[in-house]
DNA sequence: TACTTCTCCCTAAAGGCTTTAGGCAAAGGG
DNA sequence: CCCTTTGCCTAAAGCCTTTAGGGAGAAGTA
Protein backbone atom coordinates (compact mmCIF):
# COMPACT_ATOMS: atom_id res chain seq x y z
CA UNK A 1 0.00 0.00 0.00
CA UNK A 2 1.65 3.46 -1.00
CA UNK A 3 1.87 5.54 2.08
CA UNK A 4 -0.38 8.63 2.04
CA UNK A 5 1.62 11.18 4.24
CA UNK A 6 -1.25 11.28 6.99
CA UNK A 7 0.05 13.84 10.17
CA UNK A 8 -2.41 15.30 12.74
CA UNK A 9 -1.65 18.80 10.77
CA UNK A 10 -2.84 17.62 7.27
CA UNK A 11 -5.71 16.03 8.76
CA UNK A 12 -6.52 19.28 10.62
CA UNK A 13 -6.17 21.59 7.91
CA UNK A 14 -8.53 18.99 5.76
CA UNK A 15 -11.08 18.73 8.49
CA UNK A 16 -10.68 22.97 9.24
CA UNK A 17 -11.26 22.94 5.07
CA UNK A 18 -13.95 20.84 5.23
CA UNK A 19 -16.10 22.98 8.01
CA UNK A 20 -15.64 26.27 6.20
CA UNK A 21 -17.45 24.44 3.04
CA UNK A 22 -20.34 22.26 4.69
CA UNK A 23 -20.38 24.08 8.12
CA UNK A 24 -18.40 22.90 11.15
CA UNK A 25 -21.30 20.44 12.32
CA UNK A 26 -20.63 18.24 9.08
CA UNK A 27 -17.17 17.32 10.02
CA UNK A 28 -16.80 14.04 10.10
CA UNK A 29 -14.04 11.34 10.54
CA UNK A 30 -15.47 9.53 7.49
CA UNK A 31 -15.04 12.80 5.06
CA UNK A 32 -11.59 13.43 6.31
CA UNK A 33 -10.61 10.01 5.11
CA UNK A 34 -12.44 10.45 2.39
CA UNK A 35 -10.28 13.69 1.31
CA UNK A 36 -7.44 12.32 2.23
CA UNK A 37 -8.28 9.18 -0.21
CA UNK A 38 -7.49 7.07 3.10
CA UNK A 39 -9.63 4.86 5.31
CA UNK A 40 -11.41 6.01 8.70
CA UNK A 41 -9.61 3.48 10.80
CA UNK A 42 -6.50 5.00 9.35
CA UNK A 43 -7.34 8.15 10.82
CA UNK A 44 -6.60 7.30 14.01
CA UNK A 45 -3.25 6.62 14.56
CA UNK A 46 -2.83 10.62 14.41
CA UNK A 47 -6.15 11.42 16.01
CA UNK A 48 -7.34 10.67 19.37
CA UNK A 49 -11.06 10.74 17.96
CA UNK A 50 -13.55 12.67 16.82
CA UNK A 51 -13.58 15.28 19.44
CA UNK A 52 -9.75 15.53 19.07
CA UNK A 53 -9.92 16.23 15.84
CA UNK A 54 -12.43 18.83 16.47
CA UNK A 55 -10.44 20.40 19.52
CA UNK A 56 -7.61 20.42 17.16
CA UNK A 57 -9.56 22.46 14.59
CA UNK A 58 -10.69 24.93 17.11
CA UNK A 59 -6.82 25.49 17.91
CA UNK A 60 -6.04 26.40 14.49
CA UNK A 61 -8.99 28.88 14.18
CA UNK A 62 -8.15 30.66 17.28
CA UNK A 63 -4.78 30.47 16.04
CA UNK A 64 -5.20 31.95 12.90
CA UNK A 65 -7.60 34.43 14.21
CA UNK A 66 -5.08 35.45 16.77
CA UNK A 67 -2.66 35.99 13.97
CA UNK A 68 -4.14 38.03 12.06
CA UNK A 69 -5.93 40.41 14.68
CA UNK A 70 -2.52 40.66 15.51
CA UNK A 71 -1.14 41.82 12.68
CA UNK A 72 -4.48 44.07 11.67
CA UNK A 73 -3.82 46.09 15.30
CA UNK A 74 -0.17 46.85 14.56
CA UNK A 75 0.70 50.16 15.19
CA UNK A 76 -3.05 51.16 15.57
CA UNK A 77 -5.09 52.66 18.94
CA UNK A 78 -8.18 53.95 19.33
CA UNK A 79 -10.88 53.97 17.02
CA UNK A 80 -8.87 52.57 14.77
CA UNK A 81 -7.16 49.50 16.27
CA UNK A 82 -11.35 48.67 17.26
CA UNK A 83 -11.74 48.80 13.87
CA UNK A 84 -9.19 46.74 12.69
CA UNK A 85 -10.01 44.11 15.72
CA UNK A 86 -13.36 43.73 14.69
CA UNK A 87 -13.11 43.36 11.05
CA UNK A 88 -10.81 40.70 11.51
CA UNK A 89 -13.18 38.98 13.39
CA UNK A 90 -15.85 39.40 10.68
CA UNK A 91 -13.75 39.05 7.95
CA UNK A 92 -12.54 35.62 9.32
CA UNK A 93 -16.17 34.58 10.22
CA UNK A 94 -16.91 35.48 6.42
CA UNK A 95 -14.13 34.10 4.45
CA UNK A 96 -13.85 30.72 7.08
CA UNK A 97 -17.25 30.47 8.64
CA UNK A 98 -16.70 27.19 9.61
CA UNK A 99 -13.42 27.72 11.23
CA UNK A 100 -15.10 30.51 12.66
CA UNK A 101 -17.80 28.21 14.37
CA UNK A 102 -15.16 26.00 15.37
CA UNK A 103 -13.49 28.69 17.37
CA UNK A 104 -16.20 28.76 19.52
CA UNK A 105 -16.53 25.15 20.00
CA UNK A 106 -16.35 24.33 24.26
CA UNK A 107 -12.25 23.20 25.30
CA UNK A 108 -11.63 22.18 28.58
CA UNK A 109 -9.98 24.36 30.83
CA UNK A 110 -6.78 22.87 30.40
CA UNK A 111 -6.50 23.20 26.78
CA UNK A 112 -8.36 26.47 26.79
CA UNK A 113 -6.02 27.65 28.73
CA UNK A 114 -2.90 26.92 26.46
CA UNK A 115 -4.44 27.69 23.43
CA UNK A 116 -4.69 31.05 21.84
CA UNK A 117 -7.55 32.06 23.77
CA UNK A 118 -5.92 34.28 26.46
CA UNK A 119 -3.88 36.00 23.31
CA UNK A 120 -7.46 37.27 22.20
CA UNK A 121 -8.66 38.54 25.54
CA UNK A 122 -5.12 40.16 25.80
CA UNK A 123 -5.52 42.04 22.09
CA UNK A 124 -8.89 43.21 23.63
CA UNK A 125 -7.62 44.67 26.68
CA UNK A 126 -5.03 45.94 24.63
CA UNK A 127 -7.60 47.84 22.08
CA UNK A 128 -9.07 48.88 25.52
CA UNK A 129 -5.62 50.96 26.33
CA UNK A 130 -6.83 53.82 23.74
CA UNK A 131 -9.69 54.61 25.42
CA UNK A 132 -9.45 55.75 29.53
CA UNK A 133 -11.94 53.66 31.20
CA UNK A 134 -12.97 54.08 35.03
CA UNK A 135 -10.64 52.07 37.46
CA UNK A 136 -12.16 48.21 37.53
CA UNK A 137 -14.45 48.97 34.35
CA UNK A 138 -12.04 47.42 32.27
CA UNK A 139 -13.62 44.01 32.53
CA UNK A 140 -16.64 44.69 31.74
CA UNK A 141 -15.79 46.58 28.79
CA UNK A 142 -13.63 43.60 27.80
CA UNK A 143 -16.82 41.51 27.96
CA UNK A 144 -19.16 44.12 26.25
CA UNK A 145 -17.12 44.74 23.78
CA UNK A 146 -16.48 40.88 23.17
CA UNK A 147 -20.24 40.12 23.23
CA UNK A 148 -20.91 42.70 21.00
CA UNK A 149 -18.75 41.31 18.24
CA UNK A 150 -19.04 37.89 18.72
CA UNK A 151 -22.94 38.66 18.66
CA UNK A 152 -22.97 40.72 15.31
CA UNK A 153 -20.64 38.22 13.83
CA UNK A 154 -22.96 35.01 14.85
CA UNK A 155 -26.21 36.56 14.06
CA UNK A 156 -25.22 37.71 10.67
CA UNK A 157 -23.38 34.65 9.85
CA UNK A 158 -26.81 32.35 11.08
CA UNK A 159 -28.94 34.39 8.84
CA UNK A 160 -30.49 36.77 11.49
CA UNK A 161 -30.20 39.55 9.66
CA UNK A 162 -31.19 38.30 6.13
CA UNK A 163 -34.52 39.69 6.58
CA UNK A 164 -34.30 42.92 7.59
CA UNK A 165 -33.83 45.50 5.34
CA UNK A 166 -30.30 47.75 5.83
CA UNK A 167 -27.17 46.03 4.25
CA UNK A 168 -25.58 44.66 7.07
CA UNK A 169 -22.00 46.71 5.57
CA UNK A 170 -23.73 50.17 6.75
CA UNK A 171 -25.36 48.55 10.14
CA UNK A 172 -22.14 47.28 11.21
CA UNK A 173 -20.27 50.90 10.15
CA UNK A 174 -22.60 52.12 12.54
CA UNK A 175 -22.07 49.63 15.43
CA UNK A 176 -18.15 50.22 15.42
CA UNK A 177 -19.23 54.06 15.32
CA UNK A 178 -21.35 53.11 18.71
CA UNK A 179 -19.05 50.89 20.48
CA UNK A 180 -16.48 53.56 20.18
CA UNK A 181 -18.56 56.29 21.18
CA UNK A 182 -19.31 53.89 24.13
CA UNK A 183 -16.29 53.35 25.08
CA UNK A 184 -15.15 57.04 25.10
CA UNK A 185 -18.05 58.27 27.21
CA UNK A 186 -18.06 54.83 29.83
CA UNK A 187 -20.80 55.94 31.95
CA UNK A 188 -20.01 55.89 35.86
CA UNK A 189 -21.87 52.87 37.96
CA UNK A 190 -25.57 53.67 37.85
CA UNK A 191 -26.72 53.98 41.53
CA UNK A 192 -30.49 54.63 41.27
CA UNK B 1 -49.45 -3.10 22.11
CA UNK B 2 -50.55 -0.46 24.54
CA UNK B 3 -50.89 2.72 22.75
CA UNK B 4 -47.99 5.50 23.89
CA UNK B 5 -50.01 8.53 23.38
CA UNK B 6 -47.75 10.25 21.16
CA UNK B 7 -47.88 13.52 19.25
CA UNK B 8 -45.63 15.59 17.98
CA UNK B 9 -46.09 18.60 20.53
CA UNK B 10 -45.21 15.61 23.29
CA UNK B 11 -42.08 14.22 21.60
CA UNK B 12 -41.20 18.24 20.80
CA UNK B 13 -41.30 18.60 24.75
CA UNK B 14 -39.33 15.35 25.35
CA UNK B 15 -36.53 16.66 23.00
CA UNK B 16 -36.89 20.28 24.27
CA UNK B 17 -36.11 18.64 28.10
CA UNK B 18 -33.71 16.95 26.68
CA UNK B 19 -31.86 19.88 24.90
CA UNK B 20 -31.95 21.67 27.96
CA UNK B 21 -30.14 18.14 29.85
CA UNK B 22 -27.74 17.26 27.42
CA UNK B 23 -27.36 19.63 24.76
CA UNK B 24 -29.62 20.45 22.08
CA UNK B 25 -26.19 18.83 19.49
CA UNK B 26 -27.23 15.97 21.47
CA UNK B 27 -30.76 15.46 20.91
CA UNK B 28 -31.48 12.53 18.84
CA UNK B 29 -34.88 10.62 18.08
CA UNK B 30 -33.35 7.54 19.20
CA UNK B 31 -33.23 9.04 22.80
CA UNK B 32 -36.25 10.93 22.18
CA UNK B 33 -37.85 7.80 21.35
CA UNK B 34 -36.36 5.82 24.64
CA UNK B 35 -37.47 8.59 27.31
CA UNK B 36 -40.99 8.26 25.72
CA UNK B 37 -40.72 4.28 25.94
CA UNK B 38 -41.08 3.82 22.19
CA UNK B 39 -39.33 2.04 19.11
CA UNK B 40 -37.95 4.52 17.32
CA UNK B 41 -39.34 3.99 14.17
CA UNK B 42 -42.75 5.12 15.76
CA UNK B 43 -41.61 9.06 15.93
CA UNK B 44 -41.61 8.78 12.09
CA UNK B 45 -45.29 8.96 12.24
CA UNK B 46 -45.23 12.15 14.28
CA UNK B 47 -42.09 13.84 12.80
CA UNK B 48 -40.64 14.10 9.34
CA UNK B 49 -37.64 13.51 10.46
CA UNK B 50 -34.32 14.48 12.75
CA UNK B 51 -34.13 18.00 11.00
CA UNK B 52 -37.90 18.52 12.07
CA UNK B 53 -37.46 17.75 15.33
CA UNK B 54 -35.04 20.09 15.95
CA UNK B 55 -36.92 22.98 13.90
CA UNK B 56 -39.70 22.39 16.14
CA UNK B 57 -37.56 22.58 19.29
CA UNK B 58 -36.91 25.68 17.55
CA UNK B 59 -40.12 27.32 17.23
CA UNK B 60 -40.99 26.36 20.95
CA UNK B 61 -37.97 27.63 22.14
CA UNK B 62 -38.35 31.06 20.37
CA UNK B 63 -42.25 31.25 21.64
CA UNK B 64 -41.47 30.68 25.06
CA UNK B 65 -38.87 33.06 25.09
CA UNK B 66 -41.59 35.36 22.89
CA UNK B 67 -44.06 34.71 25.75
CA UNK B 68 -41.39 35.74 28.33
CA UNK B 69 -40.36 38.70 26.91
CA UNK B 70 -43.61 40.09 26.19
CA UNK B 71 -44.84 39.50 30.10
CA UNK B 72 -41.59 41.34 31.56
CA UNK B 73 -41.72 44.39 28.83
CA UNK B 74 -45.17 44.95 29.82
CA UNK B 75 -45.80 48.56 31.18
CA UNK B 76 -42.24 49.21 31.09
CA UNK B 77 -40.12 51.72 29.44
CA UNK B 78 -36.75 53.08 28.89
CA UNK B 79 -34.04 51.41 31.00
CA UNK B 80 -36.91 49.14 33.07
CA UNK B 81 -37.83 48.19 29.66
CA UNK B 82 -34.10 47.40 28.49
CA UNK B 83 -33.20 45.88 31.54
CA UNK B 84 -36.45 43.30 31.58
CA UNK B 85 -36.03 42.34 27.91
CA UNK B 86 -32.27 41.46 28.38
CA UNK B 87 -32.82 39.22 31.64
CA UNK B 88 -35.70 37.25 30.48
CA UNK B 89 -32.88 36.45 27.66
CA UNK B 90 -30.42 35.67 29.95
CA UNK B 91 -32.63 33.78 32.54
CA UNK B 92 -33.89 31.79 29.82
CA UNK B 93 -30.42 30.56 28.55
CA UNK B 94 -29.55 29.58 32.05
CA UNK B 95 -32.58 27.37 32.99
CA UNK B 96 -33.01 26.52 29.53
CA UNK B 97 -29.74 26.23 27.81
CA UNK B 98 -30.79 24.08 25.45
CA UNK B 99 -33.49 25.38 24.42
CA UNK B 100 -32.11 28.57 24.55
CA UNK B 101 -29.48 26.77 21.78
CA UNK B 102 -32.18 25.47 19.70
CA UNK B 103 -33.63 29.02 19.24
CA UNK B 104 -30.47 29.75 17.22
CA UNK B 105 -30.98 26.71 14.86
CA UNK B 106 -31.11 28.23 11.57
CA UNK B 107 -34.82 27.86 9.99
CA UNK B 108 -35.61 28.50 6.58
CA UNK B 109 -37.23 31.87 5.49
CA UNK B 110 -41.00 30.44 5.29
CA UNK B 111 -40.30 29.23 8.61
CA UNK B 112 -38.78 31.74 9.90
CA UNK B 113 -41.32 33.61 8.62
CA UNK B 114 -44.02 32.10 10.48
CA UNK B 115 -42.19 31.57 13.90
CA UNK B 116 -41.97 34.08 17.15
CA UNK B 117 -38.46 35.34 15.04
CA UNK B 118 -40.58 38.90 13.98
CA UNK B 119 -42.11 39.07 17.19
CA UNK B 120 -38.47 38.85 18.94
CA UNK B 121 -37.78 42.33 16.53
CA UNK B 122 -40.96 44.00 17.35
CA UNK B 123 -40.24 43.77 20.89
CA UNK B 124 -36.30 44.93 20.61
CA UNK B 125 -38.20 47.94 18.32
CA UNK B 126 -40.15 48.69 20.91
CA UNK B 127 -37.52 48.57 23.78
CA UNK B 128 -35.69 51.17 21.45
CA UNK B 129 -38.51 53.36 21.21
CA UNK B 130 -38.39 54.67 24.82
CA UNK B 131 -35.01 56.04 23.28
CA UNK B 132 -35.30 58.49 21.02
CA UNK B 133 -32.99 57.70 18.30
CA UNK B 134 -32.15 59.62 14.99
CA UNK B 135 -33.91 58.78 12.16
CA UNK B 136 -33.15 56.02 10.16
CA UNK B 137 -30.70 54.49 12.89
CA UNK B 138 -33.17 52.20 14.09
CA UNK B 139 -31.72 49.34 12.65
CA UNK B 140 -28.52 49.76 13.58
CA UNK B 141 -29.54 49.99 17.19
CA UNK B 142 -31.98 46.92 16.44
CA UNK B 143 -28.65 45.04 15.69
CA UNK B 144 -26.15 46.27 17.99
CA UNK B 145 -28.67 45.79 21.26
CA UNK B 146 -29.23 41.93 19.73
CA UNK B 147 -25.70 41.02 18.86
CA UNK B 148 -24.26 42.70 22.51
CA UNK B 149 -26.85 40.60 24.50
CA UNK B 150 -27.25 37.41 22.78
CA UNK B 151 -23.29 37.62 22.74
CA UNK B 152 -23.13 38.10 26.05
CA UNK B 153 -25.54 35.51 27.01
CA UNK B 154 -23.84 32.93 24.46
CA UNK B 155 -20.46 33.60 25.66
CA UNK B 156 -21.51 33.28 29.05
CA UNK B 157 -22.88 29.97 28.60
CA UNK B 158 -20.08 29.00 26.22
CA UNK B 159 -18.22 29.36 29.36
CA UNK B 160 -16.21 32.16 27.95
CA UNK B 161 -16.20 34.21 31.24
CA UNK B 162 -15.68 31.02 33.34
CA UNK B 163 -11.72 31.95 33.79
CA UNK B 164 -11.59 35.28 34.08
CA UNK B 165 -11.88 36.90 37.45
CA UNK B 166 -15.25 39.65 38.01
CA UNK B 167 -18.74 37.53 38.67
CA UNK B 168 -20.99 37.50 35.60
CA UNK B 169 -23.82 39.56 37.17
CA UNK B 170 -21.72 42.34 38.01
CA UNK B 171 -20.68 43.09 34.26
CA UNK B 172 -23.86 42.28 33.46
CA UNK B 173 -25.27 44.97 35.46
CA UNK B 174 -22.30 47.02 34.00
CA UNK B 175 -23.07 46.05 30.29
CA UNK B 176 -26.74 46.73 30.81
CA UNK B 177 -25.93 50.62 31.99
CA UNK B 178 -23.56 50.63 28.93
CA UNK B 179 -25.81 50.02 26.56
CA UNK B 180 -28.72 52.36 28.36
CA UNK B 181 -26.26 55.05 27.97
CA UNK B 182 -25.25 54.54 24.23
CA UNK B 183 -28.88 54.11 23.05
CA UNK B 184 -29.43 57.75 25.32
CA UNK B 185 -26.50 58.96 23.70
CA UNK B 186 -26.31 57.45 20.00
CA UNK B 187 -23.47 58.81 18.18
CA UNK B 188 -24.11 60.93 15.22
CA UNK B 189 -22.76 59.02 11.81
CA UNK B 190 -18.71 59.51 11.58
CA UNK B 191 -17.82 61.39 8.78
CA UNK B 192 -13.92 61.33 9.36
C1' DT C 1 23.00 -6.37 0.71
C1' DA C 2 20.15 -8.90 3.92
C1' DC C 3 17.75 -8.90 8.17
C1' DT C 4 15.08 -6.88 11.75
C1' DT C 5 12.00 -3.64 13.47
C1' DC C 6 8.78 -0.15 13.34
C1' DT C 7 5.37 2.53 11.37
C1' DC C 8 1.55 3.26 8.60
C1' DC C 9 -2.43 2.07 6.43
C1' DC C 10 -5.60 -1.77 5.70
C1' DT C 11 -9.55 -5.25 6.61
C1' DA C 12 -12.94 -6.79 9.88
C1' DA C 13 -16.35 -6.17 13.15
C1' DA C 14 -19.38 -4.22 16.68
C1' DG C 15 -22.42 -0.65 18.14
C1' DG C 16 -25.23 3.67 17.52
C1' DC C 17 -28.26 6.88 14.81
C1' DT C 18 -31.51 7.67 10.72
C1' DT C 19 -34.79 6.41 7.59
C1' DT C 20 -38.02 3.44 4.87
C1' DA C 21 -41.11 -0.65 4.21
C1' DG C 22 -44.41 -3.55 5.70
C1' DG C 23 -47.33 -5.91 9.56
C1' DC C 24 -50.57 -6.45 13.49
C1' DA C 25 -53.66 -4.97 16.79
C1' DA C 26 -56.27 -1.39 19.32
C1' DA C 27 -59.72 2.48 18.68
C1' DG C 28 -63.56 4.23 16.84
C1' DG C 29 -67.37 4.87 13.23
C1' DG C 30 -71.35 2.77 10.95
C1' DC D 1 -70.54 -6.28 15.64
C1' DC D 2 -67.62 -5.41 11.75
C1' DC D 3 -64.24 -2.97 9.50
C1' DT D 4 -61.44 0.86 8.59
C1' DT D 5 -58.07 3.76 10.41
C1' DT D 6 -54.34 4.72 13.11
C1' DG D 7 -50.38 3.88 15.98
C1' DC D 8 -46.62 1.34 17.27
C1' DC D 9 -43.82 -2.63 16.05
C1' DT D 10 -40.12 -5.60 13.53
C1' DA D 11 -36.81 -5.75 9.83
C1' DA D 12 -33.37 -3.97 7.16
C1' DA D 13 -30.14 -0.84 4.83
C1' DG D 14 -26.90 2.93 5.09
C1' DC D 15 -23.62 5.98 7.33
C1' DC D 16 -20.56 7.20 11.35
C1' DT D 17 -17.33 5.94 15.26
C1' DT D 18 -14.17 3.13 17.46
C1' DT D 19 -11.23 -0.96 18.47
C1' DA D 20 -8.48 -5.14 17.13
C1' DG D 21 -5.32 -7.22 14.48
C1' DG D 22 -2.64 -7.95 9.93
C1' DG D 23 0.62 -6.96 5.98
C1' DA D 24 3.85 -4.26 3.58
C1' DG D 25 6.87 -0.31 3.00
C1' DA D 26 10.67 2.41 5.34
C1' DA D 27 14.55 2.69 8.19
C1' DG D 28 18.36 1.07 10.98
C1' DT D 29 22.12 -2.40 11.57
C1' DA D 30 25.50 -5.55 10.40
Amino acid sequence: MARAGLSPELLVRAGADLADEAGFEHVTLSEVARRCGVKVASLYSHLKNSHDLKTRIALLALEELADRAADALAGRSGKEALTALADTYRDYARVHPGRYTAARFRLDPATAADSAGPRHARMTRAVLRGYDLPEGEETAAVRLLGAALHGYVSLEAGGGFDHSAPDTQATWERTLDALDSLLRNWPAPDHT
